[in-house]
DNA sequence: ATTACTAAAAGACGAGTAA
DNA sequence: TTTACTCGTCTTTTAGTAA
């Protein structure tokens, strides 16, 4: 993690969305240093997986690889957890949509609905209100990865196995209820899912399209 | 800017909200150092004005100062850059409050209105949709303070002089507007006020305490 | 146990140079 | 022009020691 400035620097020049152009020279004035010095930094965080590199004759095109973002990011979170209120509650916005209908499904079946009751306190209402949120939220909902979270175990059926999961408690204005996340890999990250005692359609007047905030519990 | 790392780490640890106590060894352990580069590094923070300390006979208790603070959150935001999408606009958050009723004395000044009619591009209503932001958002409005947006200029009067302040333009749901910020220092910054050419509470069917987000563009 | 000094070891830096 | 090597210098770190 040394040479973290020098990454936040390529990535504040836009490496993180593309590849971007720039010399050995012009880097060195960005991070106030000498052109080897320049260069020394650029050949580690290649070494080090958190760039790559393709050299043209005018200098080299550089884009921040995955694990560079994933390391940028998690400096992003300490500082947001600085910066956070108390530390424990994050407030994720987006509006109202139509969820898949599976939400309905899975938390009428006893496995998880036993779960929910005796570690959330209240049964949830059979349907859940979906969330899209917005992209300023979806980078914060990730601290919800990183968190454990209150965990749902998942169960075998005679017919299949149902997965894991964690929720939140969370608070939508003054009602109480959780957001669940599934453990499922490819869980859309802009979605929240949240379910309540409560039909919150109806008991918050929603419809689609409805901007909504929450305050997730960590 | 070279102790930002060892700064952070204290913020960590809660430094930015109250003293908190540690030996050099312990903040060895924090930092991957031995006890006197540990050592070194507070010396440093101290005489930069970062942080203050007491002594006691277990080590020391140290606070960040407001000085550091605005370190951090300066570091802070140039990771939101990063992370903001575009890193053009920011989304603000917040719920209707009742103005003070000054917007609407204000924007009908001729001083102002032509000002707002040529460099926004419409006439403001006479009367601002006043926003109370979340504690999220007061933090990311700050950022407004760093750009220096549309500048609005004061002018003298018969009687008095009329203050500066800057605007930018903002786009709420689907309408467009502008958010008005006054060059006046004591100017509470959870509050956001709004204008557009349309009573923003009528067209948008708003009252007080409704959750509105809106999209102001760097 | 602390903090913080001094002095040896390690590491980083920039100038010069080659490709 | 580049990138990236070597090399001498300077800075930073750690170990040891004192207070």
């Amino acid at each position: 993690m040394a040479y973290t400035n020098a990454l936040k620097k390529l990535a504040l020049l836009g490496a993180t969305r593309e590849q971007i152009q720039i010399s050995s020279s012009d880097f060195a004035q960005q991070i106030s240093s000498s052109p080897q010095t320049a260069s020394r930094r650029l050949q580690a965080l290649e070494k080090g997986g958190l760039i790559s590199r393709v050299f043209v004759p005018e200098g080299q095109r550089i884009l921040i690889t995955q694990s560079g973002k994933d390391a940028l990011r998690s400096e992003y979170y300490e500082y947001q957890k600085i910066f956070e209120p108390a530390g424990k509650e994050i407030e994720l916005h987006g509006k109202v949509v139509t969820g898949l209908g599976e939400g309905q499904y899975y938390i009428s079946l006893e496995g998880y609905k036993n779960q929910f009751e005796s570690k959330l306190g209240f049964t949830p209402y059979p349907g859940t209100l979906n969330l899209m949120l917005t992209d300023k939220s979806t980078v914060l909902r990730k601290r919800l990865d990183e968190s454990s979270g209150i965990p749902i175990h998942g169960f075998p059926s005679e017919s299949r196995t149902f997965g894991g999961g964690k929720c939140f408690h969370v608070i939508i204005g003054k009602t109480k209820g959780a957001v669940i996340i599934p453990d499922r890999s490819h869980y859309p990250n802009d979605l929240l899912e949240v379910t309540s005692s409560k039909n919150l359609r109806n008991a918050l007047g929603l419809k689609n399209g409805d901007q909504l905030s929450v305050k997730v519990l960590l």
